[in-house]
DNA sequence: TAGTTTAACTAACAATCGTTAGTTTTGTAA
DNA sequence: TTACAAAACTAACGATTGTTAGTTAAACTA
């Protein structure tokens, strides 16, 4: 699995977009962290926006697929709604450069792969919605205000990726058991 | 509680920030939004960077001071997690556009500024992490790993800004409550 | 009303931005 | 070794950035 050049630039620009910001990064910096010069980028890419948004729908594409899929079982929901945090944890675990993007900078896109973000983006959110919701009904879950459910879970969940270096020795399985208990089940 | 000038411009540029992010905003898109010019700004404030420290310094004052004094109360663990929780959300919900600057634009401080306002988060996190500790050494919670559960509990804290429009008809003590029962016993 | 402060203005600066054009070097295949 | 493609380079562009200097208009104070 040998990367090409572009991916080579679009994975240096991720780690600094995560540090700075997409603004706050010129093609200069991308350059200087890879020892060559800006206008050499171009041999590579059309452009900033195109090392943004290659970034970010990537991540975007392989949230909406999993998550897709998941929704369609025929499982219990909570049995949906666990697979789903599971399947983000990893997802978050494996690219958490190119998440810190999709979290921080996805404003930065422009025309239509901002449109088509925000599609998936509230798609995404709308199959938690309808799983968490489906599970009240069936009193699996017990809490009354489904939004609630879903903005405590999903913000535990995007900022995850900033959990990659600090988790120290917790492996990724313990900390998967351990989150999907504190986030069902509560702590006390 | 008249504002003066340069309040007026930090809250203009609060606003800007949680929209595109501090990079992304220039001098002359703050003074727009003023009707003004952007060198009329200069007879107010220092710079760019002095509306950001304002911004954020304020807030981060605020939650430490009233962690400070939490933590050092005499009850017991999980009411004083309650408590912090609580006041998290007030202060959240009374600052929404700072907070949204102190969560995605920290980074972007200088000098004395930024090492004041480091040295304030870790002694927040600490605090947090001290009284969960506690917690689980009195049995009053029972989960395995402290980091998770600050984990847990923060980022959905963080993340509350971004509820202020989308609450809808939410009342703030609904919230509050719903929340405490989401984040404390869990949802099954 | 005269004097003074406050807050706006115009004009410009040096630096940096993303990007393009044209050229040279590097590496590979015949 | 020659030919060609890939990927680097230098130089520069127009636009935008934060900021300063100097000036003018408006608003309070004596």
């Amino acid at each position: 699995m040998k990367q090409t050049r572009k991916e080579e630039i679009v994975i240096v620009a991720a780690k600094l977009f995560k540090e700075r910001g997409y603004s706050a990064v010129s093609m200069r910096d991308i350059a200087q962290q890879m020892d060559i010069k800006a206008a050499s980028l171009y041999n590579h890419i059309k452009g900033k926006q195109e090392i943004l948004s290659t970034l970010i729908l990537h991540v975007a594409k392989a949230f909406t697929n999993s998550t897709q899929q998941i929704t369609s079982e025929n499982s219990s929901p909570l049995t949906r709604l666990k697979k789903l945090i599971s399947v983000h944890i990893d997802i978050t675990f494996h690219n958490p450069d190119a998440i810190a993007a999709l979290n921080n900078d996805w404003m930065h896109l422009d025309g239509q792969d901002l449109l088509d973000f925000i599609a998936m983006r509230d798609q995404y959110e709308e199959n938690f919605r309808s799983i968490i919701k489906q599970g009240i009904q069936k009193q699996q879950i017990k809490a009354k205000e489904p939004e609630v459910i879903l903005f405590s879970i999903l913000s535990t969940l995007r900022t995850l990726y900033l959990w990659n270096e600090k988790r120290g020795k917790l492996e990724v399985d313990v900390l998967k058991q351990e989150l999907l208990t504190v986030l069902i089940s509560g702590i006390v």
